[in-house]
DNA sequence: CGACGGGTTGAAGTAAATCAATAGGGGTGG
DNA sequence: CCACCCCTATTGATTTACTTCAACCCGTCG
């Protein structure tokens, strides 16, 4: 997303697009940091909180009581995690390596956009956002095949690092490969496969198992929707 | 969702929910009715209106350019289409049988939301309930296998007529074989499988294609998540 | 009546899961 | 510093759930 919001200096939407810069900071934002792995909130918890990544990236997932788990959603900084429509939260939400949150006080929503219109604008905008990415997420999920739904991961990561040094861009991944997975509906041993077929391809490198550059960018986007005929 | 707005007689989301229930319209609400099949609005649009389904079914998909479809929400009355973060429509949405619509320009939301926080704040519940059900349909669609994905949907739509009789529950599908296929990432040979799996095991009866009646919905609901073991 | 679109049912094919073994890599302790 | 362990990742062989292909049914409509 990115929206640029001041929140009585408790929330502050990361800005890069062509929104109002925060203004004075009032309070001190309540922030709190987390260790790689912690739980921010469970699923079941009462929903006292929203949270803006700050520092870190956060997964945010649901799991069956019979272990299958489902990815919905990698929380990078900027972005509001822990939203409910009820009084609890619905997915669980931790960090993949070590994390710093704004915290802010649910009870205190109402007042905020009561008093900054401004400021609900803007949320609304995030809310707009999430859900026309979760739109495309449906897609990856529900039509794509494995190897387009890598691509389409990798793409996304690579436009999120706006970074390109010269067509190539290079970006950790900060998950696992089964977290990866239970992302894209896979399993890990998939998630592998395709990884490095797209590496033996010349489409990526993969120096480290966890670091990926991309050395066509347009050939890996060619990838998340291969007419295979 | 099921929010109660008024919204300068324009938007009314329909309530069932603990909210205040509508008051005075002051202008005549513009509304548009649409013939079976008719579109709304196309993927790629511009996104001047939102709008708020006051009877009949829509449907909300997004298609890749090789045909392949997913449909992304079944959009009954109540709820919200159309509400974008950017200035295009990220989806295509239709209605499955005759319609009718709320139109709401889009422009007048920021005066409307300064005007009004008690409606910007419902908006907001609005759409975060949209994502808290998005995160669950992740799961069916990312996680779930043919028969579980056929059983939750069936469940959802008993769920959402709560005028049970008795334990049995009855409703009309608006939508086609090939939407539910779309709907869950399958193709209609396996929803039309799984739905008459489910006839022959005594879980529900359907008296016409387009007719369900849940015989048993604890069972129903086993089916959303049977270990296989 | 015959054509058409939506739905069901059956048989065969395949992409991804599962099962299984091996390889790498980072941290700890000897 | 090296050896070992543990956890993650890779790679291979086999299985399977769902798709694809194909035939047929049935209600509607010109």
């Amino acid at each position: 997303m990115n929206v640029a919001v001041d929140f009585g200096g408790a929330i502050h939407l990361q800005a890069r697009s062509p929104y109002p810069a925060p203004v004075a900071k009032r309070d001190v934002p309540q922030s709190r940091r987390l260790a790689a792995g912690e739980a921010l909130f469970f699923e079941g918890d009462d929903a006292n909180f929203v949270y803006e990544v700050l520092d870190g990236v956060l997964r945010t997932s649901k799991v069956l009581c019979d272990g299958r788990r489902l990815v919905v959603s990698f929380n990078y900084p900027g972005q509001l995690v822990g939203f409910s429509h009820d009084t609890v939260q619905h997915a669980t939400c931790e960090a993949i390596g070590k994390a710093k949150v704004a915290v802010i006080k649910r009870s205190a929503l109402s007042s905020i956009i009561r008093d900054r219109p401004e400021f609900a604008e803007q949320l609304l905008r995030f809310t707009a956002e999430s859900l026309n990415s979760m739109q495309e997420h449906f897609v990856v999920l529900g039509r794509k095949c494995a190897s387009e739904k890598i691509a389409s991961f990798l793409l996304a990561l690579a436009e999120r690092e706006a970074e390109s040094d010269g067509g190539a861009v290079a970006f950790r991944l900060p998950m696992t490969r089964s977290d990866i997975a239970d992302f894209l509906g896979l399993t890990i041993e998939t998630v592998s496969r395709n990884l490095t077929a797209l590496k033996s391809e010349g489409v990526i490198d993969l120096p480290q198992t966890n670091l990926v550059r991309v050395r066509n960018i347009e050939r890996l986007r060619d990838k998340t929707l291969q007419e295979h005929s």
